[in-house]
DNA sequence: CGGTCTCCCTACCCGCAAGTAACCTGAGGC
DNA sequence: GCCTCAGGTTACTTGCGGGTAGGGAGACCG
């Protein structure tokens, strides 16, 4: 225990800024993803990311742009990894198929994430709820062309039974809530899931209690 | 303007702690709905209720156990209309049919109640989260029954790719995400809701893409 | 070796809203 | 008529947490 080896002020070692954003914005969604918006506290953020309060203000902004910043960046990190793993030349079906393979992988790795995005996000109206909305919006126009491209190729028109943009929702609402869904029962493996809503947006519980099976095909 | 006209202090006029008690938690509701539990502020509800603040920790208790309340008293509510409005004796498709209507129904009605249970509710960790649970998986026990009652009679046994309440936690989430985006849309008619969600989980995309369409019979 | 720029901290301010103490008042029983 | 108790209020305390002022220390350039 030599004198120098004290740990008592703990200074952080000095970084450049680049890095220690990227850990303060972990840091946050981490507590943010733990204790919701309100609750979360600046104090704690700091502490974890292992820095002092006032650089989080320095770097990123208050507490609202700090959550901002957050939101944004998971949301891209999301879209990204669902894009990337949907594949163009494929029959509809197996497009959805590798979306909804690509997303629950995204939630299942990046849980904190997600939790930040869906569970809280919603909650806290004004600029969050925007900033939630724009990548839903994106999310919904993916699954939305889909559908609808799906559905003018057969000569489908607008009827009431079949909205594009509806349909599209509630089967990305669906796939949320699945989601969700999962976070309490986390034995069950993300193809399984996955697999689940494949069959029932797909084949619909009508043909589903007829014995039928979607499977996936090369 | 006579003298005892002068509306200044306005000091409430005296009723039965029943009914005091649900104007506060009307407000309570009203309020919450609007600004979400944490901005929501005591002072706001009891402005709102028309009486003033110790009458609230006086009755319902401190802001925690007043939002639980609220979260109570309106969950019954819903899970009661959509209980209403099955009829237990028709075919399953008709079951589901009924109940989406109830549920639309209801959000129509109590827009606000939905925005608690939905909106808020899920945000604020600890026991607010446990009571929404409990209301889902009461929903989600509903649905489930039915199809895996509907499953079962076709001699499905349990697969991978069919679990009750997988399929009906996807469902109550498309349900309910729908209903977010009702909130955003409200151009569209209930009806017209419940017959998207019906047509996309009973019947499937691939079912509906090919131009079918599922229609309520009597 | 001095200037300066970036990184980083301790220590504080202060406003807002949850919760409470203490008191007022009218309605009914006896 | 007086006492009591439920209904109701004003005005206060208190603490938490967002946000900041002001200053220190290592690196790099000249």
């Amino acid at each position: 225990m030599s004198e120098e080896a004290k740990r008592s002020p703990e200074r952080a070692k000095r970084l450049p800024r680049s890095v220690r954003e990227k850990q303060i914005l972990d840091a946050a969604v981490r507590v943010f993803s733990r204790y919701g918006y309100h609750s979360a506290s600046m104090d704690e953020i700091s502490d974890v990311a292992g820095v002092s309060k006032p650089m989080i203000y320095s770097y990123l902004g208050a507490k609202e742009d700090l959550f901002t910043h957050c939101i944004r960046r998971e949301a891209n990190r999301l879209l990204e990894a669902v894009q990337a793993g949907i594949k163009p030349d494929v029959a509809p079906d197996m497009q959805l198929w590798h979306g909804l393979r690509s997303f629950y992988g995204f939630v299942a790795e990046y849980r904190e994430s997600w939790i930040v995005l869906h569970r809280q996000a919603l909650t806290v109206g004004g600029p969050f709820a925007d900033e939630i909305n724009v990548m839903r919006s994106r999310a919904v126009a993916l699954v939305s062309t889909l559908v609808v491209s799906a559905g003018a190729r057969r000569g489908l028109g607008h009827q009431a039974e079949f909205s594009g943009e509806g349909l599209a929702a509630a089967l990305v609402g669906a796939a949320e809530s699945l989601a969700d869904w999962w976070l309490d029962h986390s034995d069950v493996s993300d193809g399984v899931l996955a697999s689940w809503l494949m069959n029932l947006v797909w084949l619909g519980f009508n043909d589903l209690v007829e014995g039928e099976v979607w499977r996936p095909v090369e």
